[in-house]
DNA sequence: TAGTAGATTTGCT
DNA sequence: GCAAATCTACTAA
């Protein structure tokens, strides 16, 4: 399995519910950050009201969606950043966003990056996970992923008791595709955005297993 | 916990 | 100029 298998040849809402449970990580100066992928959305090209492609919309900014898939597509809104990975082959403007990931590697870098806050503030929140790996730049935008720090482990995978679909966050609600369910999360796992403590699993969401990743 | 307002950058019209 | 795939802080109950 290689990134170009993994991110086309199939629809991007199974690509966005694969992901769930994946390690993503990022490599800083020699120190390796990341964690468990816990959230994404999917965003399906030109018919989607919702994506930055709809309507065949192309331009310098929205450029990454229409690489192969396995390309990124650094997107900046205000002061902060979001992590997208381009799926489908080129010129089919589709991609898959990371919302959240849970932190297992280099948690203390990810604090300092992010003010000291701790727990599920670090990361529960696409603009929170890129200012937790200190990427302050669309420098990687429109690379493929093996040639960036960053990396997904599409070898192994953590097992998860329930994934949920829902409609998406902070996308315009006044359409049939805002209310399309394209959000995927693991459910009961703090580090997913909006979560509520009530409704918090007892193992984060993840199916009991013997070997921890 | 839910709801609201303000911050502040990028790129398109 | 304007709107945007957000975050934080503050308020009320």
């Amino acid at each position: 399995m290689n990134y170009q298998n993994f991110f086309q040849n199939r629809p991007t809402t199974e690509i966005a519910q694969d992901l769930l449970g994946r390690v993503l990580t990022y490599q800083d100066n020699g120190k390796l950050l990341g964690g468990l992928i816990v959230e994404t959305e999917a965003y399906l090209g030109p018919k989607d009201y919702a994506a930055h492609s709809y309507n065949g919309r192309r331009s310098p900014a929205n450029e990454g969606l229409y690489c192969p898939g396995g390309y990124l597509y650094i997107y900046a809104q205000r002061q902060y950043f979001f992590f997208d990975i381009a799926t489908q082959e080129r010129d089919n403007p589709e991609g898959v966003l990371v919302r959240a990931i849970e932190p297992t590697l280099g948690i203390e870098t990810m604090i300092k990056n992010r003010a000291g806050k701790t727990g599920p503030l670090i990361t529960n929140g696409p603009a929170k996970m890129m200012q937790a790996f200190g990427v302050t730049s669309r420098k990687w935008d429109l690379h493929p992923i093996n040639q960036t720090p960053f990396s997904v482990d599409l070898t192994s995978k953590r097992p998860i008791k329930n994934v949920i679909a829902a409609p998406r966050i902070g996308v315009r609600q006044d359409d049939d595709w805002s209310k399309r369910l394209l959000r995927f999360y693991v459910a009961g796992n703090p580090y997913v955005s909006d979560m509520k403590k009530t409704k918090l699993d007892k193992n984060n969401g993840w199916e009991l297993t013997k070997n921890k990743i």
